[in-house]
DNA sequence: AATATATTGTCTCATTTTGTGGCAATAAAT
DNA sequence: ATTTATTGCCACAAAATGAGACAATATATT
């Protein structure tokens, strides 16, 4: 088995859109009730970042992901050792194997943008099932992990600007109109359509490509995809 | 002895302005010409934040001051186990006592704005300096701590807007002068005069006091100190 | 006492960005 | 051919910012 850090933990939320909402994975616990964010542990020889994108892809089959870390969660009380027994006994482990397991944790937090579609899920040995859950409907989550996914959504909103968020929550093409959708659901607020398109069309960041006929009775429109970025970092 | 967590040590960026420069407080350890920022290690029973704060006033005798955790540093290779060893043989102990030092260590590292005038620095038993370095001349940091500097100066200056640096940075009255001087320095770069007082005065956010005659042949300026806030969060 | 000097507070006008509405150009249904 | 919903784009208004000008000082110098 691998040796990994003591009293390190990482979280991941993940979010998607799903054309209207904005969701996050969850894990769900063998008989427990318990939802829990997607996390790990820090084998000793791997970097942090490394481990947390191995562990990401391992649960979505997603190898490039925008992922950043944005937080790391420290307090002494957000360990619930409680919850912790219920999984392990629930799938079978006496409390003894788990015991360190039990103990105090820091966590690091992620977040990552992927787009929805291409996710295929996948449920580890402990946990029942892997879902999409949205944004405004979460259940009850296990230890602190409302408080990070809330800390998550204020890092998005805040990065929003800087960071292109569309560029890694849509399909390769979009529209103006679905572009503006995700800018909508992470900052919880509409916005102008003709401002919104002036704006971004004005950032030069996008690419003009064919229409897209939906076969609705309306003009169709353009699909668009970001440039290439000039040169990162 | 404390208890502390195993392979987990905090680091705080602790930022002054002296009138005319953005400084920062470094610690020389004996006998090593080894520079490196503040940090320690996390009790077992404390939460995170609060070891920081507590090492911060031990080092800086400063109670109240802005922390704020901004990144986790967790490469593996980030450690530099000679550096410890140097520093651990220089002052007495056996590098058997301290192995614990020389392990793989993931940092969480904070961002401190102060008023430099307040700071009595006190060195701890290590180390037989702490002291101001302008941020433009820093000697070679130990390990990756010049990459921690930069990242902490990254996020000043995406927090300046919100975070209102100069509410901690400066004295309780200041000139509208000195204000932009703080933004010039954690920015780089000139700011216009008129438009950064218009800017600022109309934030709303300052409270206009008593003039301050320097000495100096030329209009006095108004001290200005910042309005209690309405609420935090 | 009058003048010179450096800096401050404020105003104005030009420029840029953003808010707001309007309108012609469609795809497809009727 | 007409209707319907939506898009792309333009025009004008409002707000924010850039850039400079200028009068109002504190004190030093004449």
């Amino acid at each position: 088995m691998t040796d990994y850090l003591p009293h390190i933990a990482y979280d991941a939320v993940i979010f998607g859109f799903n054309g209207s909402q904005l969701k996050i994975l969850l894990l769900e616990y063998h008989n427990t009730g318990l939802y829990a964010l997607p996390g790990g542990f820090i084998p000793r020889g791997e970097d942090l970042d490394h481990s947390v994108s191995r562990g990401v892809k391992a649960r979505t089959g997603i190898d490039q992901l925008f992922l950043e870390q944005f937080y790391t969660f420290g307090d002494v009380r957000r360990a619930s050792p409680d919850h912790m027994k219920r999984i392990l006994t629930a799938n079978g482990y006496s409390v003894d194997e788990g015991y360190w397991l039990l103990d105090r944790f820091i966590s690091i937090a992620y977040y990552a943008l992927i787009n929805y579609d291409d996710v295929k899920p996948e449920p580890d040995s402990l946990s029942d099932s892997i879902n999409w859950y949205a944004i405004e409907e979460l259940p009850e989550l296990m230890m602190d992990h409302t408080k990070i996914v809330k800390a998550a959504l204020r890092t998005l909103r805040g990065n929003l600007e800087t960071h292109l968020a569309g560029r890694n929550l849509l399909a390769r093409k979009f529209t103006m109109r679905q572009l503006q959708q995700v800018y909508e659901v992470i900052l919880g607020e509409k916005l102008r359509r003709t401002t919104f398109q002036r704006k971004i069309l004005g950032l030069d960041i996008l690419e003009r490509m064919e229409k897209q006929f939906s076969g609705k009775p309306h003009k169709a429109p353009y699909l668009y995809s970001f440039k290439p970025r000039p040169m990162d970092r």
